[in-house]
DNA sequence: TGAAAGTCTACTTGTACTATAGACTTTCTT
DNA sequence: AAGAAAGTCTATAGTACAAGTAGACTTTCA
């Protein structure tokens, strides 16, 4: 039930950059910076953050002064999205995934006891991650620091 | 967040080892029958089953007449056990582990927000499969068999 | 005694994760 | 116009682990 570092590192990155600024802006970060703060290798970064980006959840402006900033507020991006698009569907056996859903041979799918479980366990993932959006990693956060 | 085929068929066959057998008596099933009603390589499967008994959650015989029974009460097994011995720790992340914790390196854990999430993660997925007893699970499939 | 079963260890193979490399494009500043 | 600072893109190397295979060994019973 492993988390890969791809998508670990990505849930890092973005939750820095759903991070408020002090000004109350929303932060624009270079790779480095990122990279830097969190411990992460750039080029592996930069491959992520291209993923999150050609998904549509990040924007990015090239040359001096770039970096990469939100495409929408951290309340409309949940942690379930960039999970997905970075290491695929949530669910433990294809059999039960919402996204990605294929046949486990089993002979009555309906009466598998697996199915059953796994299922139970899918949906306990979802909505726990698709219910948490990058404003509420932040608020949980910042209401820690107190 | 996946199961892996180790995992998944141990909990296949813990779960038929698991359903009652016509005459109420604890079933005791071979390897082969195993592998041939669930489709699983028996040689794999063999593996599978001997880590399980070294765990102490399956009883041998040997020879003839001999073949795999539940050391304990459907009750008294849940499929948190069968998972953690097959695939190791139920946290997506190392740092949230209750069984194999590892530090990641961020730098204030007791604040890190992806480690507040997974953290969530991990307890709603040891909840459920260490909530759930293979008697849970084949009587659920039995209710549904009416 | 031999067939039927489990035991144990090693090996192979495939694949996916992790990471690195390097050449390219865009943008800003001077 | 030039050059530095950033992101873009594709390929590839390395590694680890999962999945499966092989085979020789031991125990049990008829």
């Amino acid at each position: 039930m492993r988390l890969s570092k791809r998508g670990e590192y990505g849930l890092r990155a973005m939750i820095m950059l759903a991070t408020p600024s002090a000004d109350g802006r929303p932060s624009v970060l270079q790779i480095r910076e990122i990279s830097q703060h969190e411990q992460i290798p750039g080029k592996f970064l930069e491959q992520i953050l291209l993923s999150l980006k050609n998904a549509g959840l990040l924007h990015s402006k090239m040359g001096v002064g770039g970096g990469y900033r939100l495409a929408k507020p951290p309340t409309e991006i949940s942690l379930g999205q960039i999970v997905r698009i970075l290491d695929g569907p949530l669910a433990p056996v294809k059999c039960v995934s919402q996204m990605a859903y294929e046949p486990c041979g089993c002979p009555d799918e309906e009466t598998c006891g697996l199915r059953l479980v796994m299922g139970d366990v899918r949906n306990a993932i979802a909505n726990l991650l698709d219910g948490t959006s990058l404003a509420d990693v932040t608020q949980r956060v910042h209401s820690l620091h107190e």
